[in-house]
Formats: structure tokens, C-alpha cells, sequence
DNA sequence: GCGATCAGTT
DNA sequence: CACAACTGATCGC
């Protein structure tokens, strides 16, 4: 396609539209509150969901797309200021609340972007995806596929929400004496939570701008954060460590549950493709995790453990938002593009999609260097001026024994709040809690439910 | 004070 | 070269 048109999930200058899969983060690298260049599209319960993290946005740049059916834009070519045409349609993605994938067909050809989405079999919104798009096609092909490639590589199997679900609820019923901690983002898993909620009859602790979420997205009886009401509560990722679990184990006996695609890995390892004999081996090596609840695995999880133990007081759980690689596979196949682009450029790992299923496709694989230049599918944060990063990414990271250390010589953060949104176990153990409201104050107060 | 960018965390 | 997702500090305006 022409450039200049349109972007997804893009925000530098230069489109005439702009179209928002889903609100997380690496979405929304570039897109601010002040935005005024063009219309943003997305769904409805994106749209919801967006003041609450663009406060003072010009809603009025919003355009809602409901999901199933077409929606033209009339648009002007750049280079001949001639009309063009875009015929648009938004998709359930079924990866995180308001996420879905779009479907854009025009003289150019026909694209699909997925966003990130997970493509579960038997799943009652996962078949009406399905349906949808295979409506939504019919005889045209898919000429690009921009596809959420990442777990795009054989290693990553695991099982689906519901049964990954269920071994959380599972840990948690086999632990009935402990505390509970889950980390969570700022979206997402939402339906773990209420299974879990379910399951168990309890209601789920969440931090104060999660709720709002929660209010937001429908759910008013089953979150709450009053921590008196209930013994599992879902803290932000970004809090849950080692040395917060060890820190609630002083107060009283708690385990912790992460809930990922990622596998974990024992040991953190050095290199890039050693990844994956890491990842076998540890299969291999690493005593069987205790898990009461019986059934482990479908056996779409092959022979890795889903559900590990990989330290005394924490449990992660393969439950993921993001389609594993046979669900890939099964996606690829069912849409045939004649070429495809992964929309996350960044793992070695995760090679491109060409590399496994090239076979599948029509015909060839766009040039990489090509569709770098003239790039407009994709996640914002791999756009245009490439940023040079120096971090280096290790699976293990969680287990290093330096990151504890250097954690502990820092100090516990017991009683310092010093963000309005930075959840520390001061906050779980309700430390300093009560005098201090300042804590969840800040522009994201304003609640909007 | 705001947003973009960088650096660092889990 | 490159985990994903996120926060906090810093810098330019």
C-alpha cells in the first residue's frame, strides 16, 4: 500500500488514519493526550477504556469501529491527490479487553493486521472470530499478513486460558491456608481473575487504578480493594518479586502465581540461541512441580511442564495472551497470505515467520529492507527512528541470584510510596497505608467509572 | 509542567 | 542487535 494512508498501532506523522488494536503499552509508544493529527479507530471498549489513560485526549478524534462489518474512509493519495478508498473492518482478537485485529481491503490489495491476538480452538469468541473473518473474506486473499508473531516458534506451546485457568485455581485451592498474589498488567487477564473467582467464591484484591479498570470493563461486585475481603489479589507485574514474596512470607505464609507464555528458565544463560537448549534442558532437569490438581497439561503442551514451581513460594502458570505457535500455524493456514510480516521485530528467537511457515504462503516474502522503509503495520515501539537499546534480554532474569542480592542491599521499600501508582509490599501488607493518601491520587484519580 | 527519550525493573 | 510490559529519571522545550 501506498504510504501516507494509514497506520496501525503507529504514531509517527504522516498518515491520514490511524488505527489502535489494543490500549497496553507497546502499542501506545508515541500516541499521547495531546493528539491532534488524525482519527484514531478502535473498538468500542478500546475506546472506553481510553480516557482513563489519555486523561485530557480529544475524544472527538476517536472513531469506534464495532467489530463484523466494513466501514469505508475516503482518503487522498499522497503522490497522485486522487480519492482512495478504504474499506475497514475490526476483528475480535480475544487477547486483552477491546483488542482486535483489522482487516483493510482497497485497491492496494488486501492486509490483515492481527495486532496481538490469541486464536484458541473451542472457543466460543474464538469461533466467532473465525467466522467473521472468513465472512469477511471469501474469495479475496489475504495479500499481507502483519501477524503477532510472538510466540512464533515451535518451542512455545502451552495451554489454553481455560485450562491454564483452571491450574491456577488449582495451586490456589491446594494452598488453603495461604495468601495469594498474581502479577498482573494494566490489561489483561481479566478472565483468569473472574475464573478464579468463580471457582473459588472469592472475591479478588486489586490496586486502586486496576479497579477503576475493572469498573470500566463492567466488572462491580467481584473486585475489590479492601484487603481484609479476600486472600487472593492480583498486584501489578511489575511489583511481584522474590523478595516481595519473601517479604509477605514474614508476615504470613503466601505463595505467588505469574501467569505467562513464557516459559521460565532456571538458570539465566548467555547468548541468544542457547535459549532454547536452556529451555529443554530445564524441562528435563528440573524436579516435577508439585501440582495437586491432577491434570497438567492438554496435550497440546507436548512434554513441558506448563505449570512450574520454580521457587519455594512461587508458581508460574503458562497462561497466555498471545497465540502459542500451533495456534499460529492454525491461524496461517486458515488465511493463506501471500506474504506475512511478523509485527514484533525483536527476538532472535522468535525468527520470522517466513521461517516456519513460508511454505503455507503464496509466494514470497516481502523484502526486509523494503518494508522497514515503508513500514506502517506494526507495534509503535520498533517504528521508524530504531532506538538503540543496550539492555539484554534474559528469560532467566527472575531467578538471578545478582538481581536479589543488589534488590536487597537497596532495602526492602518497606514504607517509601514514592509513586502514585508504584504498588510495593507496603501496600500488601498494609504498611503506611492508611496515612498516607497521597498514594493513589495524581491525574488518574479522576475515576470514570 | 509536559512529552519524548533513556535507563532500569520484574 | 532485540523477552514483554512497565516505571522512574532526565532532558529539552
Amino acid at each position: 500500500m501506498e504510504k501516507g494512508l494509514i497506520s496501525v498501532d503507529r504514531w509517527a506523522e504522516g498518515s491520514q488514519a490511524y488505527f489502535l488494536t489494543n490500549l497496553r503499552t507497546d502499542h501506545t509508544q508515541g500516541l499521547s493526550s495531546t493528539w491532534a493529527m488524525a482519527p484514531i479507530f478502535c473498538s468500542r471498549v478500546t475506546a472506553k477504556l481510553f480516557p482513563f489513560k489519555f486523561p485530557n485526549f480529544n475524544l472527538s478524534l476517536l472513531r469506534v469501529l464495532d467489530l463484523g462489518s466494513w466501514h469505508s474512509l475516503s482518503l487522498i493519495s499522497p503522490s497522485t491527490g486522487s480519492k482512495v478508498t478504504v474499506q475497514v473492518m475490526a476483528i475480535d482478537a480475544y487477547h486483552c479487553p477491546g483488542a482486535v485485529m483489522f482487516l483493510f481491503r482497497g485497491e492496494f490489495g488486501c492486509m490483515l493486521n492481527t495486532g496481538d491476538f490469541r486464536w484458541e480452538k473451542n472457543c466460543e469468541r474464538a469461533k466467532l472470530a473465525k467466522e467473521m473473518l472468513l465472512n469477511a473474506l471469501k474469495d479475496d486473499a489475504v495479500d499481507v499478513l502483519y501477524l503477532d508473531n510472538t510466540y512464533c516458534n515451535p518451542t512455545f506451546q502451552f495451554p489454553t486460558r481455560e485450562v491454564a485457568a483452571k491450574q491456577v485455581a488449582d495451586i490456589i485451592s491446594s494452598h488453603p491456608d495461604h495468601d495469594i498474589v498474581i502479577g498482573i498488567d494494566t490489561l489483561g487477564k481479566e478472565d483468569l481473575l473472574l475464573h478464579i473467582s468463580n471457582a473459588l467464591n472469592v472475591k479478588i484484591w486489586v490496586w486502586p487504578e486496576r479497579l477503576q479498570t475493572m469498573h470500566l470493563l463492567g466488572f462491580h461486585d467481584i473486585f475489590t480493594t479492601d484487603t481484609s475481603l479476600t486472600r487472593v489479589r492480583a498486584i501489578p507485574h511489575y511489583s511481584f518479586s522474590i523478595n516481595t514474596l519473601e517479604g509477605l512470607n514474614r508476615m504470613h505464609p503466601t505463595i505467588g502465581i505469574i501467569p505467562s507464555g513464557l516459559p521460565w528458565v532456571v538458570k539465566p544463560f548467555e547468548g541468544n540461541c542457547k535459549l532454547f537448549d536452556s529451555l529443554l534442558t530445564s524441562g528435563h532437569n528440573r524436579s516435577k512441580m508439585s501440582s495437586k490438581g491432577g491434570k497438567q497439561n492438554d496435550k497440546s503442551n507436548g512434554n513441558l511442564e506448563s505449570v512450574k514451581r520454580f521457587h519455594k513460594y512461587v508458581y508460574s502458570v503458562q497462561y497466555s495472551d498471545h497465540s502459542s505457535y500451533l495456534e499460529i500455524e492454525e491461524f496461517i493456514k486458515l488465511v493463506q497470505p501471500t506474504s506475512m510480516k511478523g509485527i514484533v521485530s525483536s527476538s532472535s528467537c522468535n525468527v520470522d515467520p517466513f521461517y516456519y511457515f513460508g511454505r503455507i504462503c503464496g509466494i514470497n516474502q516481502p523484502s526486509q529492507k523494503l518494508d522497514n522503509e515503508h513500514q506502517t503495520f506494526g507495534r509503535g515501539v520498533y517504528s521508524g527512528i530504531e532506538k538503540k537499546r543496550k539492555r539484554v534480554g534474559r528469560l532467566g532474569f527472575y531467578l538471578s541470584r545478582v538481581t536479589v542480592m543488589r534488590r536487597g542491599r537497596k532495602g526492602d521499600g518497606l514504607v517509601e510510596m514514592p509513586s502514585a501508582t508504584y504498588i510495593n509490599i507496603a501496600v500488601l501488607l498494609k504498611i503506611g497505608l492508611e496515612g498516607d493518601r497521597n498514594v493513589y491520587r495524581k491525574e488518574n484519580a479522576r475515576a470514570l467509572d
